[in-house]
DNA sequence: AGCCTTTTTAC
DNA sequence: TAAAAAGGC
């Protein structure tokens, strides 16, 4: 028999691991410190719900997800034991954190006379796969997105036979793992709920997604990165669909919007595998100033940024959404990211752990790519002079300030033109517009600059 | 995926 | 003369 342990991610979809190796698979599930280091309320709730949808999957087909808390190699060779398992297949973690537990759970099994085979699903190409024609990992997305595209991509993997087994033991529940109840509203997990939204996506959103995916009130995203994340679709289904939607495309408009989306699941690997060569840039700035970057230490401003009470209506609408949902639209998350780094001159770290606290999709990989994108310390990031203006950005992609609106109760009876020049107005004119929100924390074109100087002193351009 | 200043273009 | 494009941080 064969055991087919699902990691900390379930990756339930494209399943090599499953498909490919001989042998009836029964399923496992390890609580383990991998799994619960760095975890948040919300990712464990979506990962309990995913665990029991995948459960109810193996039931269905008379076989069983086993379920354990413990060292995954102790858990994994006494489980093999029991069952006469002769094969352990389990998903690769490119992350570079997860990395050498892998090996060790490896050299575990080998040693019980186990054979360990590992697969991966995560991602289309593996890091290493798609390199410069001087075989190093790409810094810049731009060429990285061609050859990823142009790669031949293997096919989703069929379901496998599973075998016979039962097991009694119960799902564990969020407070048996230490994890309060999750504040926010969660997407529904699992399988079907997945593919549901991948489906409702590419009927008709994919097709506006270019023109529209930057207006949070619009709400023309996939919705799928939690799905992604956990591996409750596989990004080779995801990717064979769109490539169908862009075959299926009928103006260069729809075409070019359907392609648009799919640089987005590039995007994903793309940062897989900048982790997987770098991996301290968790806690370390990718690019390398001259002189350390002075951030500015202010709890208070850092409160009141997490609280979603800056007086700067998008920011704020941007993290209720945040605290509400888990989540929060990707444009937004952008324009938060650069208010906490560039206006806030906070370091990127502390947004990156409020997210990490926060989302239901966080990543490591992509949520570190994309503050350091911001912060303009990454891969490909943005330059450091390339500073969003808050007010700008709200009045561009919320005109009609309908999403500023639906998370900031303060500003509901407020008109769009008003909440837009929040900050010229004067606190008397901001006290009879809406009483109970904010004024500015701070003033954007004087922290700009500071932030200019920031970065110019951290060069050594003075 | 910024913003301000300077230069070029199109009447 | 104003709008568009280009240049630099």
């Amino acid at each position: 028999m064969r055991i087919h342990w699902h990691r900390r991610d379930l990756r339930v979809a494209d399943n090599r691991g499953l498909a490919d190796a001989p042998g009836r698979p029964v399923g496992l599930f390890v609580f383990d410190e991998a799994v619960l280091d760095h975890a948040a309320p919300p990712r464990v709730a979506f990962l309990l719900d995913a665990l029991s949808s995948l459960r109810a999957a193996y039931r269905d087909r008379g076989s069983e997800l086993f379920i354990r808390r413990g060292d995954p190699a102790n858990v994994l060779s006494a489980l093999a034991d029991d069952l006469g398992v002769d094969v352990v297949s389990w998903n690769r973690d490119y992350s570079g954190l997860a990395a050498d537990r892998d090996d060790r759970v490896a050299d575990v099994l080998d040693e019980v006379g186990v054979t360990p085979q590992r697969f991966h699903d995560a991602i289309c190409h593996p890091p290493g796969t798609i390199t410069t024609n001087a075989g190093d990992p790409y810094s810049v997305y731009s060429y990285f997105w061609k050859k990823w595209r142009d790669r031949e991509k293997d096919d989703p993997y069929p379901v496998p036979a599973l075998a016979d087994a039962t097991d009694e033991t119960t799902l564990p529940t969020l407070a048996d793992l230490g994890f309060d109840e999750p504040t926010a509203e969660l997407p529904k997990a699992g399988t079907a709920p997945a593919r549901g939204r991948l489906a409702a996506f590419l009927e008709d959103d994919i097709y506006r997604y270019e023109e529209a995916r930057d207006y949070p009130a619009t709400e023309c995203t996939s919705r799928l990165s939690a799905d992604l994340k956990f591996g409750t679709i596989g990004i080779r289904a995801v990717d064979k669909q769109v490539r169908e939607a862009i075959a299926a495309a009928e103006t260069d408009s729809e075409r070019e919007s359907a392609a648009e989306f799919r640089s987005q699941l590039a995007w994903r690997e793309f940062y897989t595998h900048v982790l997987a060569f770098n991996p301290e840039v968790v806690t370390e700035n990718y690019k390398r100033y001259e002189h350390d970057i002075d951030w500015e230490d202010d709890p208070e401003l850092l409160a009141a940024w997490k609280r979603g009470e800056t007086g700067y209506p998008i920011v704020d609408a941007g993290m209720r959404q945040l605290q509400a949902e888990a989540y929060m639209h990707n444009r937004v998350r952008m324009i938060v990211a650069s208010f906490l780094t560039k206006d806030l001159l906070i370091d990127w770290r502390h947004g990156y752990a409020h997210f990490r606290d926060r989302l239901v999709d966080h990543d490591t990989a992509n949520d570190n790519g994309g503050w350091q994108w911001a912060a303009s310390t990454g891969t490909d990031a943005q330059p450091y002079f390339r500073i969003f203006n808050p007010m700008t950005q709200g009045e561009r992609y919320d005109p009609d300030a309908e999403y500023i609106r639906e998370y900031v109760p303060e500003l509901s009876g407020v008109e769009a033109d008003v909440i837009h020049s929040w900050h010229e107005l004067s606190p008397t004119q901001r006290a009879n517009a809406a009483p109970e929100y904010p004024q500015p924390v701070v003033d954007h074109s004087q922290r700009r600059e500071q932030a200019l100087d920031m970065f110019e002193q951290a060069r050594g351009d003075d």
